[in-house]
DNA sequence: CAATTCACG
DNA sequence: ACGTACGTGAATTGA
C-alpha cells in the first residue's frame, strides 16, 4: 500500500466555529426565514468547503469540546475562567454544524473531560505514525505544538479567510525553537484567553530569550541558581509551581481515550440531497444553485421554474405584431462579449410573465415586426443593462426607444455592488437562484463558447427573462422603500442613453502622432537601459520588480526602506529616498515613467483605434462603491498629464471633423465645495462666497497668519490637509503624503479641526450614521453599505471609517455632473448644436464642436454645470478649447 | 491568477 | 500597537 494518498484533515471545530461567529460581526443581517442566525454557519461553511477541496484529503474528522469541565479543570479550577458566556446569537446555530458536517460526509467527535485539542493531537500523532500527511486547521495558535515533519499546521488569520501554515521550519523561523518547545513557552508566559498565570512579568519575548538559553522550563530552574539577582529571577523562583501547572495546562494530550479509529473516519461522499437540504433551511441560495451548476441535478430546482415555458421561433411566418402587443415585456439579447463594443447578438428573447419568445439573432433581428416593436417608444421594456442594449442595437442602425426599466442598475444602486457580469448574480443577490451562473452555460476563459445545442441556450435566456421579469418589482419595490426612485428613475436611468451615445460617438485619434511618439520613446528607453546596465554591471529585466530589488538592494547594497509581501518594494516613492545614493536611481526613475506612458498609452492606445478612427470606451455605470463612473477597453480616464512628457499622448486625442475644436470644462475643487455645503462650515463657505483661494484660506486659518505671511510650503501643507479631509483623515495617511512624522502630521490635523470645528463635527456624524444605519449616504440618497464599520479589527474598522467620511463626498460630487450631463444633452439637443459631448473624467467633461459653435459653449457649459443642482456654495467652472485635448 | 506598479480624478 | 490616505484600469512579471 502507498502513503501517497493517505492524508488527514483534522478540524478544530469549537474553536474555529466559534471565531466564524466573530468574523461576521453585523450577525443580524445573516438570519434565515425561521429568524436563526447563520453568520457562524455561513463563515465556518465557507472555510470548511474551502479547506475540504484545497486539501482534498482521503480521512477528515472535526474535534468538538464535549463539555465545560474537563481534566484540565480538576488541575485547575479557573481554567478558562473568567470567559464571557456564549453568546445566544452564536449557541442557537450549534446543532446545525453536524448537520452540515453529515451532508459533507465529514466525521465529527466530541470527547467528555477532553478538549478538541486532545483529539486532534491523539489522531494526529496516530496518524503520522502510520504515514499520513496531517493537516490541522485551528484558530487557536497554541495547536502548533503539534506540527511536525508530516504534520502541518494551520491557523486562521484575519477572521477566518486566510491560514498561516506552521511547519517545525516555519516555527523555528519565527520563535527559533521547535514545537515540543511551546509548551515550555506558553508555562512561562502563561495564557490571558485559557486564564492561566505562567511567571509574573514574562511575555514572549523574554520566555523566548530564557528557552533559547535553557533550552527547556527544567532548564531554566535547573541554573536558576546561576542567574544574576533581579526582579525576573525572584519571579521565576516566587511562581515556579505555577509555572510548571501552566506548563501542564498548555500541553495537548496525544494519548487522550479516543474511541474512533482512523478507518472510521473515511471521508465519504458529499450527500447532495441532505447538502440542499441543508442550504435551503439557511437561506444559503448561492451555494445551492453552485451545488446544482456542479452536480446538473437540475430536478432539485424548485417551484414553478422548473420548466420556464418559451416559444422558439425560427420562420418568418412565425412571426407576427401580436407577438409584440404587450404594453411592457422584457428583452435580453445575449453577446458573449464582455466588451460589446466587439462581438455580436447571438440570440433575443423577450416576453412577459407567461410568454416568452426566444430567437436566433440573425433571424429575428431582421424582422420588421421585431424592429418596429424596438423603436416603439411606447411599447415599453424592462432590460438587463440598457446601454448594452442600446450600443449593440444602435451598431445594427436600429432605433431602440421606450426603455421603461433597467434592472442592472436598479440592482446596482441597492446593493452599490458590480453585478454587470452576468444576470445570475444579480438575480442571486436578490434571492432568485433558480437561474444558472453564464459560466456553467457557456464556459469560462478560452473555453467559453456557445453551447452546442439550440436548447440549452434558448432555455437559459427564456430563464433570463422570467429574472428580469421578477427583478424588475422587486427592485421597484425597494428603491422605493429606500427613497431612492427619484436617483433612479430622473439620474441613472436617463443617464444610460446619454453614455450610451457618447460611446457611440467615439473619439478621434491620430494614430500617425502616436506612431512617432513610439519611436521617439523607444530610442529613448534603449538609452536609459544601457545606462542601468552599465551601473549594475550585467542585463536585467528592470519591469521585474524582483529582479531590480535584487540589484539595488543585494548588489548595490542600498538601504532597504520599505518591503512588500514578497521582497523587496521599488516603487516610486521609495526609489525617491534612494535618489542621490545612485546614479541608477534616476535612469531608473526616468525608464519606469518612459516605460508605462509607451506600454500603456502611446502603443496601448493604438490596439483600440477602430476603422473609424475612433477610440470607442465603455462607460460602466454600475461598478464604482461610490457612484462614480469608470471607464474600461480603453481607461480614457487617465491619460496622463501630470508630467510634461506624459501630457503630449493628448496631442493625439483630436476632433472627428476638420475645422472642429475639443472643448473642455471642469469643476473647480468641486469635492471641497460640496464638503463645504454638506457641512455647512462658515468659513468655507465664505471663502468659496469670495472666491478665494481655498488652499490658502487654510493655511491662513491652520497656521494664525496673515495672507502674506503664507508660504509656499505652507499652502502646500494645507492643500495636503485638505485633501486627507475629503479621503477620510489618518495621522499616517498624511504622514506618508507630505512625508513627515506621523506626530507632525497628527499635529496638522488638530489644528485643522480646531479652526473648522463643523468640518469634524460633520465627519463624526456620518461615522455615527453609518454605525446607526449600515450605510453612507449621498445628497441625492445614493447609499454606499459599510458592514465593517463595527468591525472588532481596527483597521478593517478604520477602513470602513474613512469610507464614510468620503462617499458622501466622491459620491455627491459623482451625482453632481451626472445631473450636469443629463442637462447638456438635453441643451445640446434644445438648440440645435453640432456639438457632441465626448467623455466625462469625474469633474470634467469634453466636447467637440464647429470652431463656430465655441463661444456658444463658452457661455452654455458653464452656465449649465454649474447650475446642475441647488447648493448653498456657489460652483465655479472653467472652460478652454483647442485643436487637440492637449491644446484644450 | 495574484502581486506590484503607476496613470488619472 | 495596529500599518492605509478615497475612487478607478492596465501592463507586467512570475507562480
Amino acid at each position: 500500500m502507498t502513503t501517497k494518498n493517505k492524508k488527514l484533515l483534522l478540524f478544530d471545530g469549537s474553536s474555529l466555529a466559534f471565531r466564524a461567529f466573530f468574523a461576521i460581526p453585523n450577525f443580524d443581517t445573516f438570519v434565515n426565514k425561521n429568524g436563526l442566525h447563520t453568520n457562524a454557519l455561513f463563515a465556518f461553511h465557507s472555510m470548511f468547503k474551502t479547506v475540504l477541496d484545497k486539501e482534498a484529503p482521503s480521512h477528515a474528522l472535526v474535534a468538538w469540546d464535549a463539555g465545560k469541565t474537563t481534566f484540565r479543570t480538576e488541575m485547575y479550577g479557573d481554567y478558562k475562567g473568567g470567559r464571557q458566556k456564549t453568546p445566544a446569537e452564536f449557541r442557537e446555530q450549534m446543532p446545525f454544524f453536524n448537520v452540515m458536517l453529515d451532508a459533507f460526509g465529514v466525521s465529527h467527535y466530541g470527547l467528555v473531560n477532553y478538549e478538541a485539542d486532545d483529539i486532534i493531537g491523539t489522531l494526529a500523532m496516530q496518524a503520522a505514525d502510520q504515514g499520513f500527511e496531517v493537516v490541522i486547521v485551528s484558530g487557536d495558535r497554541d495547536l502548533i505544538q503539534l506540527a511536525r515533519p508530516n504534520i502541518r499546521v494551520d491557523i486562521t488569520r484575519k477572521g477566518v479567510s486566510q491560514l498561516e501554515p506552521y511547519t517545525p521550519e516555519t516555527i523555528d523561523e519565527k520563535y527559533g525553537i521547535t514545537p515540543q518547545q511551546i509548551v515550555d513557552m506558553k508555562g512561562l508566559m502563561g495564557d490571558s484567553s485559557d486564564n492561566y498565570p505562567g511567571v509574573t512579568k514574562i511575555g514572549e519575548k523574554t520566555a523566548l530569550k530564557l528557552l533559547h538559553d535553557y533550552e527547556s522550563m527544567e532548564g531554566v530552574y535547573d541554573h536558576i541558581d546561576e542567574m544574576k539577582a533581579s526582579k525576573r529571577k525572584e519571579n521565576l523562583i516566587n511562581d515556579k509551581e505555577q509555572a510548571f501547572l501552566s506548563k501542564k495546562l498548555a500541553r495537548i494530550a496525544t494519548e487522550a481515550p479516543v474511541e474512533v479509529s482512523l478507518d472510521d473516519i473515511v471521508r465519504q461522499d458529499i450527500d447532495v440531497q441532505a447538502l440542499m437540504t441543508f442550504y435551503k433551511d439557511m437561506d444559503f441560495n448561492q451555494f445551492m444553485s453552485q451545488l446544482l451548476d456542479k452536480t446538473d441535478n437540475q430536478d432539485l430546482l424548485s417551484e414553478d421554474w422548473e420548466d420556464v415555458d418559451y416559444h422558439y421561433l425560427s420562420q418568418a411566418d412565425q412571426v407576427s405584431a401580436e407577438l409584440f402587443s404587450a404594453d411592457t415585456m422584457a428583452l435580453y439579447m445575449e453577446n458573449l462579449a464582455k466588451n460589446y463594443h466587439e462581438g455580436q447578438i447571438e440570440m433575443v428573447a423577450w416576453g412577459s410573465k407567461d410568454q416568452i419568445y426566444v430567437a436566433d439573432a440573425n433571424f429575428i433581428l431582421k424582422q420588421a415586426d421585431f424592429q418596429i416593436w424596438l423603436a416603439d417608444v411606447d411599447k415599453k421594456k424592462v432590460v438587463y443593462d440598457a446601454k448594452r442594449s442600446q450600443v449593440m442595437l444602435s451598431k445594427l442602425g436600429l432605433d431602440f426607444a421606450g426603455i421603461q426599466d433597467d434592472v442592472l442598475i436598479a440592482g446596482y444602486l441597492l446593493t452599490a455592488k458590480d453585478l454587470s457580469k452576468d444576470l445570475a448574480e444579480l438575480a442571486h443577490e436578490f434571492g432568485i437562484d433558480q437561474l444558472a451562473f453564464d459560466e456553467s452555460i457557456y464556459g469560462k476563459g478560452a473555453k467559453r463558447a456557445l453551447p452546442e445545442d439550440q436548447e440549452t441556450m434558448a432555455s437559459h435566456l427564456a430563464r433570463k427573462i422570467a429574472a428580469i421579469w421578477q427583478l424588475q418589482s422587486l427592485t421597484q419595490d425597494q428603491l422605493a422603500s429606500n427613497e431612492m426612485l427619484d436617483l433612479y428613475q430622473d439620474l441613472e436611468l436617463p443617464l444610460a442613453k446619454v453614455l450610451a451615445q457618447m460611446e457611440i460617438q467615439g473619439v478621434r485619434v491620430d494614430r500617425k502622432q502616436l506612431e512617432t511618439m513610439q519611436a521617439e520613446f523607444d530610442v529613448k528607453l534603449g538609452e536609459l537601459e544601457n545606462d542601468i546596465y552599465q551601473i549594475a554591471g550585467h542585463d536585467f529585466n528592470i519591469n521585474s520588480p524582483k529582479q531590480l530589488g535584487k540589484v539595488l538592494f543585494e548588489e548595490l547594497e542600498l538601504p532597504v526602506i520599505k518591503k512588500t509581501k514578497t521582497g523587496y518594494s521599488t516603487a516610486q516613492s521609495v526609489l525617491e529616498k534612494l535618489q542621490g545614493k545612485s546614479p541608477i536611481i534616476d535612469y531608473i526613475l526616468d525608464y519606469r515613467q518612459l516605460a508605462k506612458l509607451q506600454s500603456t498609452y502611446v502603443a496601448g492606445l493604438q490596439d483600440f483605434i477602430q476603422e473609424d478612427h475612433k477610440i470607442h470606451t465603455r462607460f460602466q455605470q454600475t461598478l464604482t462603491t461610490t457612484g462614480r463612473l469608470s471607464s474600461a477597453d480603453p481607461n480614457l480616464q487617465n491619460i496622463p498629464i501630470r508630467s510634461d512628457e506624459g501630457r503630449k499622448i493628448r496631442k493625439a486625442f483630436i476632433p472627428s471633423h476638420s475645422g472642429w475644436k475639443i472643448f473642455s470644462s471642469d469643476y473647480s475643487q468641486i469635492e471641497l465645495r460640496v464638503l463645504a455645503h454638506l457641512s455647512g462650515d462658515d468659513h468655507m463657505r465664505d471663502v468659496f462666497q469670495a472666491g478665494q483661494d481655498i488652499h490658502q484660506s487654510t493655511a491662513m486659518k491652520v497656521y494664525g497668519v496673515d495672507s502674506n505671511a503664507v508660504s509656499k510650503n505652507m499652502r502646500r501643507n494645507a492643500k495636503a490637509v485638505n485633501f486627507g479631509i475629503v479621503y477620510g483623515i489618518s495621522d499616517y495617511g498624511l504622514s506618508q503624503n507630505l512625508n513627515i512624522s506621523r506626530k507632525e502630521a497628527q499635529s496638522f490635523i488638530d489644528a485643522y479641526f480646531e479652526s473648522f470645528p463643523k468640518i469634524e463635527d460633520y465627519m463624526d456624524r456620518v461615522v455615527q450614521e453609518a454605525r446607526d444605519k449600515g450605510y453612507a449616504q449621498t445628497m441625492f440618497n445614493r447609499r454606499r453599505y459599510l458592514p465593517d464599520i463595527k468591525a472588532k479589527n481596527f483597521n478593517v474598522r478604520s477602513f470602513a471609517e474613512r469610507n464614510a467620511m468620503n462617499t458622501p463626498i466622491q459620491g455627491t460630487a459623482a451625482d453632481i455632473i451626472k445631473f450636469a450631463m443629463l442637462a447638456m444633452d438635453k441643451a445640446l439637443k434644445e438648440k440645435n448644436l453640432q456639438a457632441r459631448m465626448l467623455l466625462q473624467v469625474h469633474d470634467e467633461l469634453i466636447f467637440e464642436c464647429p470652431e463656430e459653435e465655441v463661444p456658444v459653449l463658452e457661455d452654455l457649459v458653464p452656465e449649465i454645470m454649474a447650475s446642475a443642482v441647488d447648493l448653498s456654495i456657489p460652483l465655479t467652472v472653467e472652460s478652454s478649447y483647442g485643436d487637440n485635448w492637449y491644446d484644450a
